[in-house]
DNA sequence: GTCTATAAACAGATAGAC
DNA sequence: GTCTATCTGTTTATAGAC
């Protein structure tokens, strides 16, 4: 990385990483070969070590492309205005409806989100990437909105937790796909299926709201 | 695996059982080589193919063991008696504690857990003995908690996603526990901080049934 | 059942022509 | 910057002695 700003790569460097994304993400780093990977980009596999340095060298790189198209997708979302408690609470239904869509695979980015599930799992070195540009400000974004919906601390222990298991229910539908499709008796998790997850978390969400105002 | 009820291997079989549970949940399974596996059970590289057939067969046996113990883990804890809600939810409580605390480690069984978390991530072949000797069986057991602590249905599709919901916060505390370390400040995840994770999620599981009786 | 030795395929990295 | 060819090490699996 030279500048911290947005260089986006060009070419077969560029390839290379989003074939790294990808195959990282679906097979594991381990059980992906430079072969693969360079037959993947339609590139050569000397490539990899010219641009890169080395496999390792690729995977650092897809964390940092990684938390530069998330940053660009979180700096999209206008932060919302409306700083009343009400405001606050159904800014927080909107991310957790817009988060629901994203883990789920119904946007476009749904290739980054695997590589952060496995990057996760395997405590690659992508992680710290992944957590600055991506978990921590999500993380402390959120705190703000549940601080303003409850007039708590954003900084606060309790708020901090709380958060946590809000992004817990919404990671474990994602993480845990394969058990609870097979338990729901879903075929795939499509729209229909997206909803009724959607629901249920924003319900969840407005007992934990209303249950720490009734404090 | 010859007959489905507890015969437990002994000898090399067992110790490099016992090497595939430690090494796979620790690196994951590509990561691993035989010659590991081997080396941390004390025994010799062809022992493997000899007893499983392959790295493969001994990735199956790892699993099945994991459905054992685990299944003799959970038959272990009595059924509460208390058919009474206030039981119900006491008895949600009690799991959550304990569910908590395994998770992080705090008791014996603290290989498995990386195990399975492995097999789940890698969506190997052991989830679907994973699936089957544990996760049904809880999510079941749980999914009647919350019926009887609600007064609805078990088999309800808002019942299985609610204690869906309940799972992935406990869950993510350990998936994710880099990122919550690092956010929490939190040097390690020892009692004190087990203890914090549990009250806010307990105080979920209250919010959530308060809300569910409220409608 | 356990071992040594080895086979056969594969990995990632690199030298050097273009 | 891209390619071919190859080097070096490691992988899993296996043959065969004990």
């Amino acid at each position: 990385m030279e500048t911290p700003s947005l260089p986006a790569p060009k070419g077969t460097r560029q390839a290379l990483i989003l074939a790294g994304i990808r195959l990282f993400g679906r097979q594991g780093f381990t059980a992906t070969s430079v072969r693969q990977l360079a037959n993947e980009a339609d590139a050569n596999i000397a490539a990899i070590a010219y641009h890169f340095g080395g496999k390792d060298g690729l995977r650092v790189a897809c964390a940092e492309e990684f938390g530069r198209r998330m940053g660009a997708a979180m700096g999209a979302r206008p932060v919302g205005p409306d700083a009343s408690p009400d405001g606050a609470r159904d800014e927080l239904r909107a991310i957790i409806r817009a988060m629901v869509a994203l883990l789920s695979g119904a946007e476009g980015a749904s290739e980054l989100v695997p590589f952060m599930l496995r990057e996760l799992a395997e405590d690659g070195p992508g992680i710290d990437i992944v957590y600055r540009g991506f978990a921590e400000p999500m993380h402390r974004k959120l705190c703000d909105l549940w601080a303003r919906a409850t007039g708590t601390e954003a900084e606060d222990e309790t708020v901090k937790l709380a958060v946590f298991t809000l992004i817990g229910q919404l990671m474990y539908f994602r993480i845990g796909q394969s058990i609870v499709s097979r338990r729901m008796g879903w075929a795939d998790v499509g729209p229909a299926e997206i909803q009724k997850i959607t629901d249920r978390i924003i319900c969840n969400l407005d007992a934990m709201l209303a249950a720490e105002k009734g404090k």
